[in-house]
RNA sequence: GGCGACGUCGCCAAGUGGUAAGGCAAGGGUCUGCAAAACCCUCAUUCGGCGGUUCAAAUCCGCCCGUCGCCUCCA
């Protein structure tokens, strides 16, 4: 069975044939950094992370680019969003850059989110960028009026294939103020001339100034992935224009297709309405792990399609950890066995067929358009198999707990970066455990005299601190 | 106004022609010194509404109602 995948271009889901088999080339329109992170970006990066991952796991290789965005991309009010950061806390734009690229791979390490292979910025690029100016002008589909350079946008056709709009349909909503020199409303700027009071700029042969937004996707993805590659991906909100205009001078530029695949993720509203600092309902991702784990962030994600919206609230945030906590606490369980010295050697038939069974149903909801809706379902009905298997009297094989656990580390752990290596992320190392063992070996001594409200209270203090334990046939065990 | 997505149990969410997965919440039971966890059982004759196509529709078609996103910066 192929993998299929939903093209946006095409508006229907596809066989996913790579220019070159085994090898995948995907660009992902990365942020603007000029703040803290916050859960749309989540959403969206967590989405191509575990596309990215799962390919990788189905044996392709793949290179992944992703951009940062440090300069050009403007407000409606024409001001730079870096330079804006820069004033609001009075320091230098490249401080500004610097201070939120870090911020955002912090966030995205927490969240799991394995980084891109390559992360260029838009400010190192400039002289690539400027070529494909020229080779635009040089085609004739662009121009230059005063000092500035504008695509013209009626010189490619094909121009709204992405988002299914039309130029004559764009023309009335276009403001006035945006209109100035160019020709046509609906053409956009590739390189915007700056005054000496613009920090951000740079020579080229119209005079100072700076790359326009789009053209910098253009720029790095062709330069690290060749002028035609396999996916392009982002948020759907940027659909038009950016999207639309990456492709127009892309293709413009080179005559060759752009992008073979594209995959956009639904947006995320909160509340109901779509995020907005004027709505104060601006939650960024430091803010969201301070209350809930990240593996619960991804739990969250990854239960709705990355192609459907999905409302943030705090109910749904915490429904997604009680959830992931039911999904991890056998694969947990079954890596706890496995450190028994004496396991019986051997592996039960049986019980192979059913990681096997449960394996082949992960692939083919993954194969359908990354759906990992679907996935984790198989995951939860795997669960049930397995805890019944646990809670058994039996004892279970050594093979049979290695065939469990190596689908789980696959599967939730590889793929769906749910199930981390470390069953306590939050633990504080060995001794914290190892403590903790201290007080649960002192708890059966009490409770072994019947002294159970000892032991309760012990219980009860663990608690208070964040540590469950749980009586169970082979003992008890603890969790935070 | 235009473009697009969508409307499935109290909430979240799969399913896109063959007779409604899964998670959260809820109720009952088993187990337990008590818990917790786990397991078993219950929980949508029904998929926004109305028509149509079909042996058969949540799934296809038409109309209507509603929600969200984009059209100006956003992942």
């Amino acid at each position: 069975m192929p993998l299929v995948v939903y093209n946006t271009l095409s508006r229907k889901k596809e066989d996913f044939k790579p220019i070159a088999e085994g090898r995948v080339r995907m660009y992902v329109c990365g942020p603007t950094v000029y703040d803290y992170s916050h859960i749309g970006h989540a959403k969206t990066y967590v989405a191509f992370d575990t596309i990215a991952r799962y390919l990788r796991w189905r044996g392709n290789a793949v290179r992944y680019v992703q951009n940062i965005t440090d300069v050009g991309h403007l407000l409606d009010t024409g001001e730079d969003r870096i330079l804006k950061g820069a004033a609001r806390e009075r320091v230098e734009p490249m401080e500004i850059v610097e201070r939120y690229t870090r911020a955002y791979f912090e966030d995205m390490d927490a969240l799991g989110v394995q980084r891109p292979d390559i992360s260029p910025r838009a400010s190192a690029h400039v002289p690539e960028q400027i070529e494909i100016v020229k080779t635009l002008i040089e085609k004739g589909s662009a121009y230059e009026a005063d000092g500035s350079v504008y695509f013209d946008v009626s010189s490619f056709p094909a121009y709204g294939k992405l988002s299914g709009r039309k130029i004559e349909e764009l023309e009335d909503g276009t403001r006035e103020t945006v209109r100035g020199e160019k020709r046509h409303p609906e053409d956009f700027a590739l390189w915007k001339s700056a005054a000496p009071e613009h920090i951000l700029r740079w020579s080229s042969p119209w005079g100072w100034g700076f790359p326009g937004w789009h053209i910098e996707c253009t720029a790095m993805s062709t330069k690290y992935l060749g002028e035609t590659f396999d996916i392009h991906g982002g948020g759907v909100d940027n659909i038009f224009p950016h999207n639309e205009c990456e492709i127009a001078q892309s293709e413009a530029a080179t005559g060759k297709p752009f992008a073979n695949y594209w995959l956009l993720t639904g947006s995320l509203t909160v509340d109901g309405v779509k995020m907005s600092k004027s709505l104060g309902n601006f939650v960024t991702i430091k803010d969201l792990l301070k209350k809930h784990r990240p593996e619960a962030v991804r739990f969250f994600v990854l239960s709705g399609h990355y192609r459907s919206p999905i409302d943030f609230s705090s109910e749904a945030l915490e429904a997604a950890g009680k959830g992931w906590e039911r999904l991890t606490a056998p694969a947990f369980a079954v890596r706890e066995r496995l450190r028994s010295p004496d396991l019986p050697a051997g592996s039960d038939a049986a019980m192979l067929k059913v990681a096997e069974e449960a394996r082949a149903a992960f692939v083919s909801a993954m194969d359908d358009d990354f759906n990992t809706p679907l996935a984790m379902a198989g995951l939860f009905d795997f669960n049930k198999i397995i805890n019944t298997l646990l809670n058994g009297d039996a004892p279970i094989l050594r093979g049979t707990l290695e065939a469990i656990d190596s689908f789980y580390r696959e599967t939730g752990g590889q793929v769906l970066g749910v199930i981390p290596e470390k069953a306590s992320s939050a633990a504080n190392g060995e001794r914290e455990a190892g403590l903790i063992r201290l007080l649960i070996e002192l708890r059966a001594e009490a409770r072994k005299r019947k002294d159970f409200a000892a032991g309760d209270s012990i219980r009860k203090r663990l608690a208070d601190l964040g540590v469950t334990l749980e009586d169970g046939k082979e003992g008890t065990t603890w969790k935070l």
